[in-house]
RNA sequence: CGCGGGGUGGAGCAGCCUGGUAGCUCGUUGGGCUCAUAACCCAAAGGUCAGAGGUUCAAAUCCUCUCCCCGCAA
């Protein structure tokens, strides 16, 4: 059968292996274009290009997907289907009625809940204790099809979504196979969403990083570990902003208003949340990269009783 | 040429502006105190101040270049 994959990040990368791997023949790959990355302003290649280029598979980075010229490009591959991991773009009915068996989507979720661009890092900051991957029929909605497999694994109380993020991909690499053999099989009976149960899950953004400290120790915790490793949460102290990297719950009453350093000693900062108390375990502060606690501390002159929060200015 | 910060004993930082004997908080090692300790007290070891060149009687400090690291922004 002739497959297109479509996929941009590194998440995509196990789909795209997967399926080199397969049975099926891979005519082609589109991904996104090059962009500016890193402190300078070198253009950087997304990772799907680079497997593209190692294994001599044609690829093609549009800068527009609803054009005529691309369409046609797709076309002369003529694909029996599209295998689409994380591509970043909404794929539109000419090009979702283009291949006979359709368009199959890896999403990092258990859908219908967390639809979007980061299904993984909201899981973790809502506090779920099991995420998935689901494989659908793609129709022109946000992660709104049909569904064809599922499979679920568990978020641990250390995991962040760096370390989630992972163990889906591998996960969604071997379900998006599988899918594919089922289909051609004609063993797969697609599934319709409930929509009175789904959820979004937007792009994160910065501000989703800023730390509210009366929220409880615990929420404030998942928060942390779903923004890990980007964009990060963050607070003010004063004027300087912390990166909070890692942190655990104290099992003793905040006995201070949210955001207070109540207790800062050699080795540990503690903070008052609205519910519980907090202890930083590693930290990042402007220009230096992160560290523990006890090292920020040997080097940084922290007084407790300081409120942290929005930088006062 | 996107903006900015930094590289100082093993770790994290100060000192640089206003050149002139290398400092702080830890760690390490030895000793002491203690029922005991990650606590406390005393002592010691450990640094070509990223590298190269320049200015100077004298450079961690001023000037130039190189290498590496980090934040912002994307």
């Amino acid at each position: 059968m002739r497959i297109v994959f479509m996929g941009t990040p590194e998440f995509a990368v196990p789909s795209l292996e997967a399926l080199l791997a397969s049975e099926d023949q891979i005519v082609g790959v589109v991904t996104q274009p090059d962009r500016p990355k890193g402190r300078g302003h070198e253009l950087a290649p997304p990772p799907i290009k680079l497997i593209a280029q190692r294994s001599g598979i044609p690829f093609l980075q549009p800068l527009k997907i609803r054009t005529a010229e691309f369409l046609e490009s797709l076309a002369a591959w003529k694909p029996d289907l599209i295998a689409v991991t994380a591509f970043g773009r909404i794929l539109h009915a000419p090009i979702l009625n283009l291949p006979s068996m359709g368009c199959v989507n890896v999403h990092g979720s258990l859908l219908p809940k967390y639809r979007g661009a980061a299904p993984v890092q909201w899981a973790v900051i809502n506090g779920e204790t099991e995420t998935g991957i689901t494989t659908m029929l793609m129709d022109e909605g946000m992660d709104t099809g049909a569904m064809l497999l599922q499979e679920r694994i568990p978020i641990l109380p250390e995991d962040t979504a760096g370390t989630v993020v992972p163990r889906l991909a591998e996960l969604g690499g071997r379900l998006l196979v599988e899918t594919i053999r089922q289909l051609k099989a004609g063993a797969m009976t697609p599934r319709a969403q409930d929509s009175t149960q789904a959820t979004m899950a937007p792009l994160l953004k910065k501000e989703d990083g800023v730390i509210d400290w009366t929220g409880s120790a615990q929420s404030i915790i998942n928060r942390i570990r779903g923004m890990s490793p980007w964009p990060g949460a963050y607070t003010f102290h004063g004027q300087e902003r912390w990166n909070i990297w890692k942190a655990v719950a104290v099992p003793e009453p905040a006995q201070a208003q949210p955001g207070t350093l109540v207790t800062v000693t050699k080795q540990s900062i503690r903070v008052a949340t609205g519910n519980g108390v907090l202890e930083i375990l590693e930290i990042q502060t402007a220009n230096s990269k992160r560290m523990p606690v006890g090292q920020f501390l040997a080097g940084h002159r922290i007084d407790s009783g300081v409120r942290l929060g929005t930088a006062t200015v």
